[in-house]
DNA sequence: GTTCCCGTGTGAGCTCGAGG
DNA sequence: CCTCGAGCTCACACGGGAAC
């Protein structure tokens, strides 16, 4: 253990220090060299102050280095607000330039400026990814989401409104295959798929992390719904043949192929997939297709 | 009847690769 | 380099269904 005029002295070489930061530009080494020596100053600070050996004078030093810390963490504050705003800035101004004279405002509707190509898309990436079974978030979970990425984006002007984070939902659950996969394994019924999620889920173990799909909650469901469920105690616990007597070995193989391809199509980003389509409107002829996209990828492959 | 939410159909901007 | 088509993505309009 030091004696007390060692710790003093280290305390005047660590408030030295600091004064000489805030009076000099600060990086981020020295910030990490000065995080580093204000632990160990710490540590062996409250040693001393366990062992009750701190006279009272060194006691004000300590307080008074603490103060001077504090100056130095406003001033990083102050210089690190100010950097963010000159990046923004420079930002705003650059992107400005590279619209050109002819750029327009995103006011005013026109077709032009609908498209945002820097969509920030994680927050409603990682909801959906955590609802699988039901990915339809209720009006204050949207708000939630809508308020967590309008919080990552800086350019008031890029933010997102209420109706974007409703659309994005609509159009990944279609496009991602969420629809189809209701319509063809669960007959449009949503409280079974979600059933047949958590069937899933338990047959393939292991955590979120690991697979990057969750079932979801119960408590997504309308209530009706909801207490269905919750009547039938084992409904969690059911497996997939339960489910879907119908299906053997392959199908349940295919279905299950189907569910991770969902949660791919999500986490990487929905693409719409041309091939796939053709090969469904090719094995099931005599249904109609259902959704634009079948039309559109026909229209293109069959011109 | 009204309101809200969702699904479907579709338009349009943007990117990228192939071909001239 | 330019053009063109395919694909991707966002957005809007509209209709249907559920809840009140």
């Amino acid at each position: 253990m030091l004696t007390q005029e060692q710790i003093r002295q280290k305390l005047l070489e660590f408030e030295c220090t600091l004064l000489n930061a805030l009076a000099s530009e600060v990086d981020e080494s020295y910030y990490a060299q000065l995080r580093q020596l204000t632990e160990t100053v710490r540590h062996e600070f409250s040693m001393q102050q366990e062992h009750g050996t701190l006279t009272n004078a060194t006691l004000q030093l300590g307080a008074r280095v603490s103060e001077r810390l504090e100056q130095l963490g406003h001033l990083l504050h102050e210089q690190r607000t100010q950097m963010q705003r000159i990046h923004s800035a420079a930002n705003m101004e650059l992107a400005t330039i590279l619209r050109g004279p002819t750029g327009q405002s995103s006011e005013g509707g026109s077709c032009s400026d609908r498209r945002d190509p820097a969509l920030n898309a994680k927050h409603m990436r990682n909801w959906f990814l955590r609802n699988l079974g039901h990915p339809f978030p209720s009006r204050e979970e949207k708000e939630m989401i809508l308020a967590e990425t309008n919080a990552c984006i800086r350019d008031r002007s890029m933010r997102l409104r209420y109706s974007q984070i409703v659309l994005w939902f609509i159009n990944t659950r279609r496009r991602s295959g969420w629809t189809s996969f209701l319509r063809c394994y669960a007959r449009g019924d949503k409280t079974k798929l979600l059933e047949l999620a958590w069937a899933i889920q338990n047959e393939e173990g292991g955590t979120h992390e690991t697979r990057h799909w969750s079932a979801g909650n119960l408590r997504d469901l309308p209530a009706g719904s909801r207490r269905s469920i919750q009547s039938d105690t084992s409904s969690a616990q059911r497996h997939i043949r339960t489910l879907l007597p119908n299906l053997n070995d392959d199908a349940i193989f295919t279905m299950r192929r189907e569910w991770s391809r969902i949660a791919d199509r999500v986490r990487i980003g929905a693409k719409e997939r041309v091939g796939e389509w053709v090969e469904e409107v090719i094995r099931t002829p005599s249904v109609p297709s259902a959704s634009s996209s079948h039309r559109r990828a026909l229209r293109r492959v069959m011109p």
